[in-house]
DNA sequence: TTCATAGATTGATCGTGGTCAAGTATAGCA
DNA sequence: TGCTATACTTGACCACGATCAATCTATGAA
């Protein structure tokens, strides 16, 4: 049964892909050649360029490379060489300390890049995991320096998305240090959900990338915590949820967990 | 008494000048012209850019201006137009919620560039905020990308900056996720140490720039556990903190609070 | 000097969420 | 189909750090 669409191609819920699907997969390689013909261009990098300046992109760009789930796509502390667009399923990146305990930094989906904190020092600053089935795009760091150097609005386009990509991380700080588990949890279902709605997916049904552990990690909660938040979520008839499978049934009602920190919390 | 230097001109210890240190710094301002003489160089943007095409450098950036404690360089939700280079003093961000309520976000020293954040949306995403009397250079933005269009070198380096500040914000992140009261404070005494180090500045005896309510901010504390943990730190004779005159006897015992969570929370 | 205000410290109490432990469900695979 | 490993859930208990409250210390003003 084949139910979610994914870049340009149908995969199962789980990710995977059938034979079948596989071999057609293939078959159209010809399809990926192209940032022009990408159903992602409206988010990806090629939003930025022109439409005749878009085969410069195109020469650059190594396209289509598949990985299994739980694969990495580049380890902390290798030679740093590419950043990586997210063609279709899902990536986890995550920092390794000495003693081998991981902070998840954070999800990336289809339309998004992946390794803009790698592009200071020698090696890649995190690890990249595929959390299903996944295709990305990769763009040599040398040759897209090069590239932005000549097209001043994929340059612009490179510092909006750096410069987002701190805000992000101070927001998720802010999350960390000033809220409760709930209004964390609740922060993450929005944020999901919004950027499916951005994929033209449902922003009210969608299955979750990755795992509860993950989740945690991310949060800087226990496992159990994200698992009690979750029932009691689906007590109050806010979400629903199996598994990964989760439904938002009331969204005012989880902008209201996020706010109402905001509101007790301020002045 | 004046104690510090700070840039190129000596401050007193609380970050005020004299009146007549004051006058004085307006007689040297034809040396603020240029960045070519400015003792920040080997630290701030002109790091990156050739002897000959400094000047190119020098003729977008307006320089100098200084602000009293407590004046903020810019403010959440006006339009974005400048990165700020903090030539002496220190700078405070903070994102400040609908409610009112405050987030530190970072602190900048001399040579560090403030903004980073703000090159995505029509706004500043967050407030800049002098902590003692600062001056600064500020770099338009539309002009500062221009010019990086033209140097690789500075665009290299620009790269650089907003993906150290990426990591930065994800140490941050990982330490108000996994770390303790004691690790986070540990933690931002030896950042600040390391700074004061790049900066040619004793690395054991210097004085804070910010109150202990932004440190706890920043750490995600209440500020009462701050208090408790300096006066902690300086039973065991690892600091020794008199106001905000910092002394770390011990740095390696310093170290060792960061690293023994990492080796007990590890595997 | 004295007073006023903000900043910093110290103590006592309580709550959120971590930890430990057990049990259940699900996925992957022969 | 069953088995095994992993993921997830639920419960009981406890600790770290927040909160409330009081005191102490600086800094600046009149």
């Amino acid at each position: 049964m084949i139910t979610r669409l994914c870049g340009l191609i149908w995969i199962n819920p789980d990710g995977s892909l059938t034979m079948a699907q596989a071999i057609q997969l293939h078959q159209v390689s010809p399809l990926k050649a192209s940032c022009n013909q990408c159903s992602l261009s409206n988010l990806c990098l090629p939003l930025a360029i022109e439409e005749n300046d878009l085969d410069r992109l195109e020469d650059i760009v190594q396209q289509g490379r598949i990985y299994n789930r739980g694969e990495h796509i580049f380890d902390q502390s290798t030679p740093f060489k590419s950043c990586f667009a997210v063609k279709s399923g899902s990536v986890k990146t995550s920092i390794i300390t000495e003693s081998g305990e991981e902070q998840v930094t954070g999800f990336f989906m289809p339309g998004e890049l992946v390794g803009l904190d790698s592009l200071s020092g020698e090696n890649y600053a995190c690890t990249a995991k595929v959390l299903e089935r996944t295709s990305v795009c990769e763009f040599p760091i040398d040759k897209l320096e090069e590239l932005t150097g000549k097209l001043p609005e994929l340059q612009h386009h490179m510092y909006r998305l750096m410069s987002q990509e701190i805000q992000n991380s101070h927001q998720l700080a802010m999350l960390l240090s000033k809220n409760t588990a709930e209004e964390r949890i609740a922060a993450l279902l929005l944020s999901l959900s919004s950027r499916f709605r951005r994929r033209r997916m449902s922003p009210t049904n969608f299955s979750l990338p990755m795992a509860r552990n993950d989740i945690a990690n991310f949060l800087g909660l226990a496992v159990e915590t994200v698992s009690r938040v979750f029932t009691r979520f689906q007590n109050q008839g806010i979400i629903r949820a199996r598994g990964r499978e989760v439904e938002l049934l009331d969204v005012e009602a989880l902008q209201l967990v996020t706010r109402d920190f905001a509101r007790q919390g301020g002045q």
